[in-house]
DNA sequence: GTGGTCTAGACCACA
DNA sequence: GTGGTCTAGACCACA
C-alpha cells in the first residue's frame, strides 16, 4: 500500500506523506479510517518507527489525519482544505511550467496535447495499471 | 545581476545556477563571455566563495560553463545540450503535471488558457518586469 | 448520559470524569446515588472497562465518587470540597486569561461584555441546546 | 532567554515552542531575527539537540519561523497570522471560562476586577518584575 | 498494543 | 558551523 523508494531523493517520511495524501485525496483512504500503526507499518516498510511518527505528526499538523494515544492514527474528516490545496498546488505549479516554456521555446499546449494522445494510445492498447 | 532571496526554500547555490542558466539561454550571457570571479561574486553578494565555487562547478558540469584554472570561469560556447536539457526538463514536469491536474480533478488545458489570458492582459498594460 | 467525543484532543478517561463532574454539580447526580458499574459502562460506551475503572478511581481520589468494595461506586455526599475546587480552579484560569489577554492586547472586559451579550441574544430565540 | 520547568507536565519541546512565541508577538524577536542554532541552545538547556530541532520544525510549519539549511531559524516576516490567532485564542478560553464560571456560581466579572486591582496594587508597591 | 517524548549518536548537504 | 534525516532504544500515558 505504501512504497519507499531509496534512490529518490526526497527524505522517506516526505514520500509517506505524500503517498498517504494522495490516497486519502483519491478516496483509497475514507475519513475516520484508521491507519496502519506506527510500529507495524515501521516494521512492514523496514524502518524506523520515528520516521513513521513524524511522518503521521506532519500529516496531522497538515490536518489530514487526526491521532488518538492508546487508539491509533485515523484519517480526518474535512477534506474540502486537502481539495482547495491541491488545486492551489497544480495552479502554482502550472503558472511556473508556463514560464519555463516560453523561456524554453516550448509550445506548452502543442506538447500537452501530444502526451494526452500518448496517453489514450497506450491506454487503449494495454489494459494494464 | 545575481540576486539571492534567503526566504526562498532552495539553497543558494541552487538559486545562483538558476538565474546563470536564464541568463546564458537568454543571451544576457554570450559564448566565452567570462564572469566574475568566485571571490568577486561571493564579496558582491556576502555569501561564501564556497556556495559560489559549487554553483560554477555544477554549472560547469552540466556543460553550461568551462573553467580555465588561472583565468577564470567563461560561457560554454556550446549551448546546444542546455536547450536540449531544458526542453526534456519541461517535457518531464508537463508530464507529471498533467498527471496531478486529473487526479486533483483539474482541467488542465483550461487552467492554462486562462493563465495565458491573465498574462496577455498584464501584457497590454504594463511593457515593464 | 455520557458521551466520548474521539475527536476530542482529551483523553476518554478525562472526558469521563469531567461529565461526571459536571453532573455531580449540576445535581443530576444526587449524593449516595449509585453509577453504572465498571463493566455496564464499559459495555454501553463500547471502550476498555480499565478506562472506566481508571475515570472511577480518579474521581474517588478528587474525593467525588466513594466505592464500596463488592457494591459499586456511589457520588459523595459531601461536595462541598468539589465546589471549592471547581471555584479555585475558575479562579487560576481568570488569571491566566487576564495575563493572555493583556500580551495579545485584548480588552478582556469588553469582550466578556459581548459574549455575554450573544449569549443572553441566543437564550431568547431559542430554548433549547 | 528560555527556560525549562521540568515539573511542568507540558513536553519541553512545547515549553520552548510556547516561549518562542510570546517573544515574537511581544516584540522581543523582530522579523528576520536569528535565533540561536539547534546545537547552541540545546548545550544552554542541557538537553539533546533534537528537542530543539522539533520546537523550531514545529515552529516553521506554524509559520512563525523560517529555516535556512547551513544559515540558522529565523523569525518569520508576517507576524499577522499569529497576532489573529493569539487573538481567537483569548476569545475561545475566555467563552469556555464564561460557561465553567457559570456553573460554578462565580462572578466572572467581579473576579475579573478584583484580580485587575490586586495587580495594579503590586505594581504600585514593588517595582519588580 | 497504541501514540508521544526524549536521548545518544551518526551521517549528509549547505555555507 | 548550520539545519535535516534517520536509527536504536528507553520510558510514559492511555486503552
Amino acid at each position: 500500500m505504501i512504497y519507499i523508494d531509496y534512490r529518490d531523493k526526497r527524505p522517506i517520511y516526505e514520500q509517506i506523506m505524500e503517498q498517504i495524501e494522495r490516497l486519502v485525496s483519491t478516496g483509497g483512504l475514507k475519513p475516520d479510517e484508521q491507519l496502519p500503526s506506527v510500529r507495524k507499518l515501521a516494521m512492514t516498510l523496514s524502518i524506523n518507527p520515528n520516521t513513521i511518527a513524524k511522518a503521521y505528526t506532519m500529516l496531522e499538523q497538515k490536518g489530514i489525519l487526526y491521532s488518538r494515544p492508546g487508539l491509533g492514527n485515523f484519517v480526518s474528516a474535512d477534506l474540502e482544505g486537502l481539495r482547495r490545496q491541491r488545486c492551489r498546488q497544480v495552479e502554482e505549479k502550472a503558472a511556473e511550467l508556463l514560464r519555463e516554456a516560453e523561456e524554453a521555446g516550448v509550445d506548452l499546449m502543442a506538447l500537452l496535447t501530444k502526451l494526452k494522445e500518448e496517453e489514450a494510445t497506450h491506454d487503449q492498447g494495454g489494459r494494464s495499471q
